[in-house]
DNA sequence: TCCTACGATGGACAGAATCCAAGTCAAGAA
DNA sequence: TTCTTGACTTGGATTCTGTCCATCGTAGGA
């Protein structure tokens, strides 16, 4: 545990944070003004490889990184401004894929996202 | 409608269909050998805003175009090699989110992508 | 103290997508 | 027929995101 390591993990704790590499880099230069991204890169894969933060692709842009790796949620995504909510929609949506529509796929794991206008946008 | 445009059309024609970009301007490269790949990029988002095909970023590499708009399906994806599958979970997703859970967004839409192993790769 | 190994650094690089100025083309007007 | 206009295409530059790699620094062990 470094330095670099304990700040990156820092900035990446609270409720409904979903920050891209470059805005973790951006806040953790705060607190560490020469921290590279090369380290925000590494340690954030670290961090996904342990299962302490999730990697989440809700656009075609930059992935967010989400610390909220042990409660399982789905994410509401506002498609005009971006704001992300972390949601827990009712049942399992991996139940929901009858064994005919599986191809033969070892089915593991199910990634939900909701889009609409958030109340500010709408 | 230009020849351009129709090519790029064509190419995305077929079931089961999720060509990235440059996918799309390789197989639009062999009708039409000088179409760039801004002509494609521009016929694939007036593709998209016409509702014609849909978005699909199922990796944090480059978005893929699923002609198949018309009818509501989600995606199964290999987390190995990389396949893309339609598939139709048994219920409507969307209803799946409680009002409770939506916090004031009109939500419109929703995308479910399963993640497993294929046959081939398991 | 010196060595070693791991982590950090920053610059180069690569892939995806967008932007932009210039060129092309077709249809309608004169 | 020729000109004008506007839409479309082109290709190169640029931006954005992410990875790679050679080098450097540092903490801990011998």
């Amino acid at each position: 545990m470094t330095s670099q390591r304990r700040v990156v993990a820092e900035v990446l704790d609270g409720e409904h944070v979903h920050y891209t590499a470059d805005e973790v880099h951006a806040r953790a230069s705060e607190r560490l003004p020469e921290i590279s991204r090369a380290t925000v890169y590494n340690t954030l894969g670290e961090l996904v490889s342990l299962g302490e933060v999730i990697e989440v692709a809700t656009d075609g842009r930059a992935k967010r990184y989400d610390p909220n790796a042990h409660h399982p949620h789905q994410h509401l995504v506002c498609s005009n401004c971006g704001t992300i909510r972390d949601v827990h929609p009712a049942g399992d949506p991996l139940a929901d894929l009858p064994a005919a529509e599986r191809f033969g796929f070892t089915v593991s794991q199910v990634e939900v996202t909701y889009r609409g206008l958030c109340p500010s946008c709408a």
